[in-house]
DNA sequence: CTATTAACTTATTAC
DNA sequence: AAGTTAATAG
């Protein structure tokens, strides 16, 4: 135990900490010591008497939710802190929900579904609701869902509320209603949740159950939210009721950094903590420990462009340090080349590690020219975000055998995986044990399992009858295996470590190493002892629960490793980095060219901004290109406006950089460009030597083939049984004409004859279980 | 039924 | 530029 821990803190910082019962808001800007705050705060408690399973901590990552933990543990100097309640709200609501599901009607193993399995699933009811899957966006959908579960508003509410409906219908889309309730009622069929269920069930859990709402109030006694100015309607709400008896609720935040609207983040909830408790103790953070005096100058007046904020004044007693750099480049890659060569620069210059570096971009789609010009710098990287590596096909479709055999009521996992590897059940097969299940009101799962019934037959009904069985023998190692061995049987009995180790190909390779890389993480999973030490549970469900949650940023275990960092500005929210590279700064990039349609959405751009600017320590680096490519082809940017709200005088608008870039223009220089002036950097993309082909945008007409269609059968054509079929035999072809058979090769249940076409194209291979010809003589 | 190819969409941000 | 969907040959 650290006796002194408490003379670490400034005042501020022990005020928070040294208040114990009753509502705490603590507003702490960006740098000033928040996570000490909280994880002092919670040794302190301990201290003072509260036991650790009393204590509910939400994070913003996983990640941040470990480290917490093992910064109490060294405080405190005891392992007590693994009783501690600790993570995000949606792996901690995810937990209870398992424990509570069955009062819900779902099963306790319910499946959570991440975004792309909810679009899927989306697409699927538009489709069966005989409605335009252009119109009605799977994606657009589900952000009308999702918002409506973030603000705690159920189907049937949704199409009663008149806002709503009004809404829907002058975008058009007035069925949006229909959908939201189908898509409930089959994501609770397939038990399954998603995202936004995990909080809106959690809500109506402890709304339904006094009993269950009785339970956790006395559980967690001394509740702490980080991140408080991302909270949602939902979580907020289920905050309210957890803490409504004790009202021990601490809540950490800063409204500067609130960027999460688009998820359903609503500002005001930070804003008027204040009004929702009696005797709340604000505290305020203003002390800046993280940045350079010009980093923090520049990030205030930023700031300050923003209206309606929680008064504070964010200073620092560090050292002035260097000004900030502005660079402009022509073009995306010599964005890329200037950030990679003066990554390589300032090694030298001042002796950093590659781990020094972030870059930080808007979007994802940024990330490319950074990756191509450090790797041709030998630069090593990691980028962190994009898609995760749970997200990966290969990823998906081998956890999808491992959700099925736990839950056999998923649907989505079922449809993934029951043609994969390739075992002859199609496209029609599929839709008709949908709609069979449909029907019957039964799962495609029991459609399955009563194949025979169903009147599937002959080949098909084996492949079906072998799914079944072969998934049914997984679901016997359930018991008493844990989740490596089960997904090691998967791996063999389904052949897909097999078959992605016979695929030679560089993505084949890649595709192989990445199901052993998910093979090893389960076995590290099953080998790591339970931190929660609250229950031992190395079962598959255990292990399927929490790997939705996880974020490519919570992948820590190169933690260490020494490379450059490649993450959305969103992806760096409370991390901190000695070298910062914000790039892309221009209009319609950043901000967006989606937000910049009211105030709202702009403020909440330049936040995003202000939490850019505020992630560097040192040094910092703006860069932004006059063009780049979008969609593949060359567009023209502005200058984001964001840069003329910074203070001239600790900017460096003259900063050249390390080396091939020729020079960066100050901001004003004017527009448009004609043509967009970048011969030298299409002519790059070629080959050495080959010069750039402009004309001819087009490959070529379509070859071949003309010759063929003109062919009309003979009237009344009817194919022959392929069975009598020889060498030597006159065919004819609905499409290709006339012919001779001039071989034949293939088993007898799969012939495959040469025929040659005079008219029709010439030498052709027909397989003749499929292709219908009919013989002439 | 399956494999290949042509055509078409797509890129805020993320648990 | 990259990924997905629809069309079509076999």
């Amino acid at each position: 135990m650290k006796e002194n821990y408490l003379d670490e803190l400034n005042q501020q910082q022990r005020e928070a900490v040294i208040h114990i019962n009753g509502p705490l808001m603590i507003v702490a800007g960006a740098g000033s010591g928040k996570t000490k705050v909280l994880t002092t705060r919670i040794a302190h408690l301990m201290r003072n008497g509260v036991d650790a399973f009393n204590i509910l901590s939400l994070t913003f990552t996983n990640k941040a939710a470990r480290e917490m933990k093992e910064r109490v543990e060294k405080i405190l100097g005891s392992s007590e802190a693994r009783n501690l309640y600790i993570g995000t709200f949606h792996s901690v609501f995810a937990r209870l929900l398992r424990a509570e599901a069955h009062r819900l009607g779902y099963p306790n193993d319910f499946t959570i579904y991440d975004t792309d399995d909810a679009r899927s699933v989306i697409k699927t009811i538009v489709n069966e609701l005989n409605l335009d899957d252009k119109h009605y966006k799977p994606s657009f959908v589900y952000n009308r869902i999702s918002a409506a579960k973030n603000s705690l508003m159920g189907p049937e509410e949704y199409q009663h509320d008149h806002l709503v409906q009004q809404e829907d219908m002058r975008a058009n889309r007035p069925l949006i209603g229909k959908i939201y309730d189908m898509y409930a009622k089959r994501t609770f069929k397939n038990g399954a949740m998603d995202f936004d269920d995990l909080l809106f069930k959690m809500y109506i859990l402890l709304k339904s159950f006094p009993e269950v709402l009785h339970k956790y109030q006395h559980k967690f006694k001394y509740i702490m939210i980080d991140e408080y100015q991302d909270t949602n309607p939902a979580q907020y709400e289920i905050i309210k009721l957890l803490g409504a008896v004790n009202e021990n609720i601490c809540v950490v935040g800063d409204d500067a950094q609130s960027i999460y609207s688009f998820r359903g983040a609503t500002i005001q909830n930070i804003l008027q903590f204040e009004k929702d408790y009696d005797d709340v103790k604000v505290v305020k953070l203003e002390q800046n420990y993280r940045s350079t005096k010009s980093i923090l100058n520049v990030a205030n007046e930023v700031i300050a462009h923003n209206t309606g904020q929680i008064e504070k004044n964010l200073w620092t007693d560090n050292t002035d340090g260097e000004t900030i750099k502005l660079v402009r480049t022509m073009t995306d890659n010599e964005e890329g080349r200037f950030v990679a060569d003066t990554i390589a620069e300032q090694k030298l210059r001042n002796h950093y590690n590659n781990r020094d570096f972030v870059i930080l971009y808007r979007t994802n789609a940024q990330s490319r020219s950074f990756e191509e010009s450090l790797r041709r710098k030998a630069i090593p990287y990691r980028i962190f975000g994009g898609l995760s590596f749970y997200q990966r096909k290969e990823i998906k479709d081998f956890v999808a055998y491992l959700r099925l055999t736990m839950n056999t009521r998923d649907e989505e996992s079922l449809k993934r995986i029951i043609n994969y590897p390739v075992r002859g059940i199609g496209k029609t097969t599929m839709e008709k044990a949908v709609v069979y299940g449909n029907d019957h009101n039964i799962t495609m799962w029991e459609v399955l399992e009563r194949a025979r019934e169903f009147g599937f037959k002959g080949g098909i009904l084996e492949a079906i009858d072998g799914f079944v069985t072969m998934i049914k023998s997984f679901q016997a190692l359930l018991n008493n295996h844990n989740a490596y061995d089960v997904a090691v049987v998967v791996g063999k009995s389904t052949n897909i470590v097999k078959e992605l180790f016979n695929d030679k190909t560089t993505e084949g390779l890649a595709r192989y190493e990445n199901v052993q890389e998910l093979l090893n993480s389960i076995k590290e999973f099953t080998e790591t002892p339970d931190e929660e030490g609250e229950l031992l549970d190395k079962s598959m469900g255990s292990y399927l629960q929490q790997i939705t949650l996880l974020t490519d940023a919570d992948q820590g275990n190169d933690e260490n490793s020494d490379v450059v960092k490649l993450m959305t500005i969103h992806a760096a929210k409370g991390l901190e980095f000695p070298v910062v590279f914000t790039v892309g700064l221009e209009e319609t990039l950043f901000p967006s060219g989606m937000s910049i349609n009211t105030r709202e959405e702009l403020e909440e751009e330049r936040r995003l901004f202000y939490v850019a600017i505020t992630r560097a320590k040192s040094r910092l680096w703006l860069t932004h290109a006059n063009s780049r490519y979008r969609f593949g082809n060359l567009v023209q940017n502005e200058p984001s406006r964001f840069l003329e709200e910074m203070p001239e005088k600790f900017i460096d608008r003259s900063y050249a950089g390390g080396g091939s870039v020729r020079n960066a223009f100050g901001s004003g220089a004017t527009s448009g460009w004609g043509n967009g002036g970048n011969m030298f950097d299409r002519m790059q993309r070629k080959a050495p030597g080959q010069a750039p082909q402009q004309s001819s945008p087009k490959p070529m007409a379509k070859p071949v083939s003309s010759a063929a269609t003109t062919h009309v059968p003979t009237p009344g054509f009817t194919p022959d049984d392929p069975a009598g079929m020889e060498p030597g035999m006159q065919v004819e072809h609905q499409k290709f004409g006339f012919g001779t058979i001039t071989a034949m090769e293939g088993a007898p249940n799969n012939r495959i004859a040469t025929v040659v076409f005079p008219k029709g194209g010439g030498e052709k291979k027909i397989m003749l279980n499929y292709a219908k010809l009919r013989i002439v003589r």
